[in-house]
DNA sequence: AAAATAGTGTAATAATTATGACGTTTGCAT
DNA sequence: ATGCAAACGTCATAATTATTACACTATTTT
């Protein structure tokens, strides 16, 4: 549909995603010529990835969102992820020792991706150690991230994933704004949305929080501390 | 206390570790050249890192054991994680952008650790491929564990969790061995032990599963699909 | 201005889970 | 064989949370 396309449009794309932003504009040149790719487009509704199959390529989505499902085996599927461009695919799984990926990554639009073999990858990062650093960077970052994560939705009550979440936000601040709606936190948490509200209206009548809507005063932040 | 220790021992030692071990027999000699190390001692109760600094080395234990701590500020910790040499340390935040420590680091005994600045292990991961390649696997990995213990985590009621992880567990087979104990497992779940031995003897009777301690059977693998 | 909509707080009831205790079995060390 | 410790299965009770409603406000749409 579009044959003519010059392959510049969409390499030069790829400095636009985080990995490769970082490389140099002196050096994006060579990087260009280093580059080993492919460029594939997808249209909505387009199974990029397959839940199951291997990972032996980046993807770098240039245009477009997809998302990440997974399917339980009775045909109803799971929202994992959404992912606009520009911005690297399941950089977590390419260089895991099983990199099968564990969820199928949907067009939700239509979709240009730039694929790089994973071999070439390697060779981009030795040479190139902007490029390797930006990489680690974003690996770690989602390290970082899923470990946050992991520890709010371990905490065992209501009460401490608040207590916990909380005085994060608050970011050493005694007033602030919650980002998200309540219902969305309650996802976040795992939890309902109504026993998120009680537990929150309770710990402000035991004058540990200030609430009126999403703006929360922090009363007793040693108590709160003391909850998890 | 041990003043002549050849530097070679303990610079050997670090090919024990997953990271390095990977680096073939022919290169650890021109490897041990280009590392920068310096080796550490400590004893039982030493605090080789403290919640909230950054972490700007690579640090390999190389004898004993550490676990690592969440303190919150009324005085108690929480442990986090266990790790027995020879292994690195937190190789998930060295690189990420915000790479101050979320844990400390413990001695439960006596430890040695070498510790290797972070220029250095850029330089090293771009000279030797293999030990690259084996520093992103093992990033990697992590992600791909703790996203998966993340699923888990979330999933709401304990039947849920269960059904995901004897499926998991079982891989395909339907008769197989629980590798850890009920009690592990119940933290793994983060739920309590009575609560999981309960829902778990529920199952059982329904005909789903088959329990006789740690041998488990799959009775009706569809029905247990179906249930997250 | 009226109506739809998203976000919010509340309550009663049912379901799930934690807690703390108890007795039993198993494997292991002595 | 004996004793011990770990793992297991069970139970009653208390606490927590989900579910399913309903009412209220602010914002946007018509």
């Amino acid at each position: 549909m579009d044959p003519m396309i010059p392959p510049t449009d969409h390499s030069r794309a790829i400095f636009q995603c985080p990995l490769c932003s970082s490389v140099p504009e002196e050096q994006r040149d060579d990087f260009l010529e280093d580059l080993h790719y492919s460029v594939r487009r997808y249209e909505q509704g387009d199974v990029v990835v397959t839940q199951g199959s291997r990972y032996e390529s980046l993807y770098i989505l240039v245009k477009g969102e997809i998302v990440t499902e997974m399917a339980d085996e009775k045909g109803d599927f799971m929202k994992v992820e959404q992912l606009r461009a520009p911005n690297p695919m399941a950089t977590g799984f390419l260089f895991s020792s099983d990199n099968r990926s564990p969820v199928s990554a949907i067009c939700s639009e239509s979709c240009v991706l730039v694929v790089i073999p994973k071999e070439n990858v390697y060779f981009l990062m030795r040479k190139y150690e902007e490029f390797m650093m930006a990489f680690l960077a974003y690996i770690s970052n989602k390290v970082s991230f899923l470990s946050e994560k992991l520890r709010l939705v371990s905490l065992r009550t209501i009460r401490a994933k608040l207590a916990y979440y909380l005085l994060k936000e608050s970011g050493g601040e005694c007033h602030f704004q919650l980002k998200i709606p309540k219902e969305e936190m309650a996802r976040l948490f795992s939890v309902s949305r109504p026993a998120l509200v009680k537990v929150m209206m309770e710990m402000a009548d035991e004058g540990l929080i200030g609430v009126d809507r999403r703006e929360i005063t922090i009363l007793n932040r040693k108590a709160l501390q003391s909850m998890f």
